[in-house]
DNA sequence: TATGAATGAGCCTTCATTCAT
DNA sequence: TATGAATGAAGGCTCATTCAT
């Protein structure tokens, strides 16, 4: 009874989610309007704003979705509990991970567009916490699992997440759709670098002595 | 006679690009209106599309010109000539530069907003190849000359550079802004130590043991 | 069981007209939609469509509730039935009553915005002599008793009455809501004086032969 | 050549302003959109908002305008330089004034209809002062004159004024268009008494002896 | 009797762009 | 070179009303 009403929904909710991606992957956020999208859905227009208060709500909630996505594909094909993964130094574990998601970009170059136009760190974590949509991953978890894993000890995981994730988003938006200033290929050995810099950046284990003498001029001298 | 002519083309032309970048400040592109800049610069609306294709070639022009204003300041206050900074180790003149940039962006954060959400890194290059606004400065010859003084030498600069200004722009807008994952003033040493390890890893002297290492395993054995 | 139903329904309908009151009162008519009403109440928006046409039935009622209460608490502290009251002059009484519902008016002003704006003579007396909503005070015949009562005849006493309501209600609302072009206490003397003349126009008694010469003379000379 | 652009847009104007009227005179102002009126005086949409603000800016300049000729019709039939008419009683000048007006709204309910819906006393009054159309006869001269020219003094001559159009306009929207409480022509014998007896509540000259009575008791004893 | 999801017509308004002057 | 009136497509959004449950 009202269970029918229910799927109902559910069903014209998912239908302008599809439907609207599509339409932003092709068209671009600006160039897609709200009819369009109610049109392509097979829905009225009045419908829309039954579910979503505009355009930029429904964005949001589409590009967590697909970030989503994106790190449960990426981490799907790995299994986590093999001794193997297991025994993967964490470094080279977070590159795995990342390696897949770049990849997985490069052959989608227009969710890369639309992710990297409008995805803000801000919205994404809100979105990550609350688990806007239910179905999507927990993926925050990875990354703890991962930590907890590793070898060694790490100072303020989020900020080492965080400086990471900046790095790779916006290099990679450059490089693969605009091979500016080389092709992706071609930075990765670079970006793969950086990345594990950042990380031993982070390591608080007592052997990693280079560090230490960082840590001593962090800033320039006039801060 | 003629010359009057040019100069009040060119007063024309500032008082729009002036004026346009004023409100792109404080109502954003999108709610800005050729209209809306037209009407403050104190000419026709016409007179606009006779010194500009379209609002996106006018805000290409006001970004190139304020990101090469803000290199400006950032490298005026610092005498390149003196001996100290002649002295100082190549990693800590990018962080000193670095910092300056961060600080005047810190105290003008409509600036950071219009920068970020608009600069391309294509157009922010063609724009410095071709020194589309003849006054702005060549600060790509900067680097050059700040690379060139460093005592030891860097494999691709051009690419460090890159990696280094996608992670400082991408990760400042979040925290400046939004103070997201952390503020500024405390991202700061780990934005700056991940930047020495950029660099650090970009060195080829062959007193750098601990970079060799990495080279041999730039990627991810799947590649 | 019924009963209950009944009871249920009144409950509703109330719900529905005391809400879409404080609607109409606070945002005015135009600006309150039938969803708003419906959700003030707390009832589904189809609900609203099993008590009332559309918003101008409810309209209708609601002003026809509202100015019978008016005349109601005028009325109601005023004993009727008191030899003070009775001995009064008939035009007295009229601008006792009257100054009573201005100055209640004064105090809710925006009931007096909504009545003004809505009430129209023909609604108004139709809801009278149908006693659309059955606890409305029948007060026509109120004025039916202070005439009856007078120490005069009247002449066409619905007429005179007509004339008093169009000159207070439509004086008023401009005196009140924006002291155009005087303030409410500042016209009140030339109010009632022309509501005393107009009474007097419709005195019989031979005594008034001040009058007499105008009814010769009614209508200008060309009709 | 700058007559020209300037004699087209004041047909522009025009245009809106005569079809906007008829519009609203035939389907209501609530039924009439923007759409419509421009459609209809053959310009584009956007046109409309460059001569007015939006429909009830229109509307208040229709208004006054309307009032206006109103007005100017009425009295451009009588001789003011007449003999006759100056020796004609103050009331009676009056008196045919309105009548004529009375006659011109009977012959055009509609524009009775929108008048009376819409007009305002505040921003009347504005409109007047201000002569927000350049064309529209100055009849609060008119008035004066009148005022003036009466052989007897009258205290508060804009109160008079204010009492007898209030009174006038909201009694004849109901006679002339619901034949209610009575029709127009039955109404008129007492409506002209009543601006009689308004009239002589504000002469001040000495002989009128029975207003001073008056006078003494302007109020109920509470105020 | 009651619900509230769905509809889709329709409204207001903005704005880039053109072009006659 | 400069103007600014005119355009009209397009967009966002509201809302009375219906109807299956």
């Amino acid at each position: 009874m009202g269970g029918k009403v229910q799927q109902n929904k559910k069903q014209k909710k998912e239908a302008l989610l599809e439907n609207a991606l599509e339409l932003f992957l092709s068209k671009g956020l600006q160039d897609t309007s709200i009819a369009d999208i109610a049109k392509k859905a097979g829905v009225a227009k009045g419908t829309f704003y039954l579910y979503f208060k505009d355009k930029i709500d429904l964005r949001n909630i589409l590009i967590a979705h697909e970030a989503s996505k994106l790190f449960e594909k990426a981490t799907a094909k790995l299994d986590v509990e093999d001794e193997d993964w297991k025994n993967t130094d964490f470094e080279e574990q977070m590159i795995i991970v990342i390696d897949h998601i770049i990849n997985e970009l490069v052959a989608n170059k227009r969710l890369l567009t639309f992710i990297s136009k409008n995805l803000s760190w801000g919205y994404f974590k809100f979105a990550l916490l609350n688990n806007r949509l239910e179905e999507d991953v927990d993926f925050s978890k990875l990354f703890e699992n991962m930590i907890a894993n590793a070898n060694y000890q790490l100072r303020d995981p989020e900020i080492m997440i965080f400086l990471i994730i900046e790095l790779v988003s916006s290099t990679i938006y450059s490089c693969i759709l605009y091979d500016e200033p080389v092709g992706i290929e071609e930075i990765k050995p670079f970006l793969y670098d950086s990345i594990r810099s950042i990380v031993r950046c982070h390591r608080t284990s007592d052997v990693e002595e280079q560090t230490k003498e960082n840590m001593t001029k962090k800033c320039p001298k006039s801060l």
